[in-house]
DNA sequence: CATATCTTGACCTTTATTGTTGACAAACCA
DNA sequence: TGGTTTGTCAACAATAAAGGTCAAGATATG
């Protein structure tokens, strides 16, 4: 049981995206570039957090990607659910009724718990947050003296 | 991201052994019946837990499956790791330097939280807790006329 | 020794993941 | 207008994982 790797560019690309004003179109090439995914995956991975709101897109020159909420406003859960759809642990929970065993099973009652817990859990982490975790980050290595990694923050250009 | 059939057949089967007196031997053909998976599958299943000390079994007539715990010593979090091994929830967690984003990544440290929070709900469940709520939930059928589901609950011989 | 039962490893099928490709649509610019 | 830049979409393909099956072997009992 992992998140998919799409799931995980996905949380990357968008946190990318959350480093830019609000409303800053972005190049799919700049994402592909500090993000280490490929521009036709990313295509793709795109496409389910457009579909829900979470981004938008441009054609054409000077077009490309940008978020259409705040980073306060967007919970890891939004991306999770996005790219894998609802999340359910167990193929119990599915759909009411997918399992004869539901009536008197103990387990359903446990499951239900434990992705509800999970849910909440992953809910709570939102962009706006995980911005501020990074800055910490570099902040903390640059006091170390440790550098090298600033292509994987920024367009660079 | 949904815990394997497998996940679910061997909580299924502990559950069903838990519900027998200590040390007494289960016949894989009575797992199977009442907890609808087949023999062969079963057998693969069982494995794991067996390597992890929580099923013992016994070859020849008369043979079969144990528990070596008490149901209050084993939760599903036990299950879960038998079967799956340990969980990550994301790829950068398996092994220190996998992901060479990590000494800056904050998404790292997210998923860190999320999965800590996640073992310790299903570390929350105990066999005897599930065994309790089953029969909560066996009584309330029975108090409102609903039958039917016996032969899931017993060998029936 | 015959029978019942679990063990092990190899094998197979189906499904999901992780991409790639190519035709297309729209925006911009000269 | 027409070319260039960019995103969109559906189909395809390779690989890995899930979900089983099977047959030969080991062990216990009577």
């Amino acid at each position: 049981m992992i998140i998919t790797r799409a799931t995980e560019y996905a949380i990357r690309a968008v946190l990318f995206l959350s480093k830019h004003p609000k409303g800053e179109i972005v190049l799919k090439k700049d994402i592909c570039r500090t993000q280490q995914v490929t521009p036709a995956f990313l295509t793709k991975i795109l496409q389910p957090l457009i579909k829900n709101g979470i981004v938008g897109s441009q054609r054409g020159v000077g077009g490309g990607f940008f978020l259409l909420k705040e980073p306060a406003d967007i919970s890891l859960l939004d991306i999770v659910e996005a790219e894998e759809g609802q999340l359910f642990l167990n193929h119990c929970l599915v759909r009411e009724g997918t399992c004869d065993r539901d009536i008197f099973c103990p387990v359903h009652g446990a499951w239900k718990q434990v992705r509800d817990d999970f849910v909440a859990t992953l809910k709570k982490y939102s962009f706006a947050d995980l911005i501020q975790q990074e800055e910490a980050n570099l902040s903390d290595l640059r006091s170390r003296g440790i550098t090298g990694f600033s292509e994987c923050l920024s367009a660079g250009r």
